[in-house]
DNA sequence: CGTTTCGTTGATAGTACTCAAGTGGTGTGG
DNA sequence: CCACACCACTTGAGTACTATCAACGAAACG
């Protein structure tokens, strides 16, 4: 295993396949950086086409951002969520109706122009690889949602939404975890493909059971992880990807 | 049938940005597919990473294939379709239970070992950016079947779904369109997160009002395009991604 | 020709959506 | 500091949609 760097954290990480150096992708990260210009986003700013926003490669620094559309006749979709870390813009959904990228929690970002973005990776082989493979974890978180919204009861997927949440940014707690949702009520209903009223009864549902306390008003306590995840199919799964996306 | 070199047929590609020429795309290809060993496939052919199948990068050459989950006590789910063109296993969803990769219309690929894949990305940018634009392509596939899945009823997913199938493999015909659906009833209530009895009832619905008229098993004759295209809110956004990815 | 699989259709139950009223917290201005 | 308006959330009653189970018909397969 090749952890030149991670052994300065203590941290062994899971090399999954032979590979420059991790110190490379930091340096090819940089490089990166040098090209950008940082952006900082506040809370339920919308970045669209219109406005000619989308047409550069964004890279997540910190906050949290949601791909939505609105069709019509139709509530708000959060179609994914996107962390630090993410690449946005290689992608674009293009004719997506009022597709939009919805600033969940105060965000920095990278900006380039696409051409200078694909001249980089063009010169740099340890940086398209790295991209090809964070894109390739987004499209797996991707899936992961679809496979949540299309074969899950509401309340699984409510239970889903608090694990992902959860391993995410998590804080365990006296008895078990817990994090800010930074999400409205309608944002995880929208991201649930859910009714508000739904939600919130499924939620009441969630608490009376003991499984969830919530204290403030976007603030999640889980007294119990692991009476959480049997409430979710696919709690091992989330848990397995983040491992993954995160070691 | 399906031919990837658009300049065989001699029709302009919308180039949207500064990029070497289109033959050198076929070169890259081309190279790829010398370090590849063609795999031929059968109908309801099971790819699974339990036989260590998916520890490979596939390039769908024919055919049509579809990335398949079974969350336990729920029904199964195809997540995503892959036509010819796509590329698999960069992705992988790794802990999805029961995944595998199911062979929907016989098919020809081409494996690589994952190392061999990157190696080439490495020595190549122009194949390199070429996979990261077919990957965000595939991507945009997946987010616009979660909007289907999460924000349409079960009617505008199956007019949706034939306008998708439609606008691939469909073939003009004396009053509209017609094409092979290759999926069974079964597949496609998978694919669109509906019960096989719900979808059956929605597609006699659909013929009853002349939007549809089966004539074999799985052809699908729709006799007026622009009626069809009415009953899904996003028939404009497939067309639109189609004629992107086709062009 | 029997067997199996797939597709259709009816009756019923379960789940989520809609609309509407009520509650609680937050922010603003007097 | 309090009153008020506002917003997000909760909860109830009724409705619409989809799933489930079962029976039936039709086409493929050996």
């Amino acid at each position: 295993m090749i952890t030149d760097r991670a052994h300065t954290r203590g941290e062994p990480r899971p090399v999954q396949l032979a590979q420059p150096a991790q110190q490379s992708i930091d340096e090819a990260l940089a490089a990166l950086g040098e090209q950008a210009t940082t952006v900082r986003l506040r809370r339920r700013q919308l970045l669209t086409s219109s406005n000619g926003q989308l047409d550069c490669v964004y890279i997540v620094r910190s906050g949290l951002l949601a791909l939505q559309t609105v069709l019509p006749g139709k509530p708000r979709q959060l179609l994914t969520l996107h962390y630090p870390g993410d690449v946005i813009g290689v992608v674009l959904p293009p004719p997506l109706p009022h597709a939009a990228l919805c600033v969940i929690a105060a965000a920095e970002l990278w900006r380039l122009p696409v051409k200078t973005f694909e001249a980089l990776l063009a010169k740099d082989p340890v940086l398209s690889l790295h991209i090809t493979r964070q894109i390739a974890r987004q499209e797996a978180r991707t899936l992961l949602h679809t496979a949540m919204v299309g074969g899950l009861s509401g309340e699984e997927r409510a239970a889903s939404f608090l694990i992902e949440l959860g391993l995410h940014a998590g804080v365990p707690c006296a008895r078990g975890m817990a994090f800010d949702m930074h999400l409205s009520r309608n944002d995880v209903a929208d991201y649930l493909a859910l009714n508000a009223d739904t939600l919130s009864r499924i939620m009441s549902r969630l608490k009376a059971r003991g499984i969830l306390s919530q204290t403030g008003r976007m603030r999640a306590i889980v007294p119990n992880w692991d009476a959480l995840c049997a409430e979710s199919p696919l709690a091992a799964t989330l848990t397995a990807l983040h491992a993954k996306t995160d070691g």
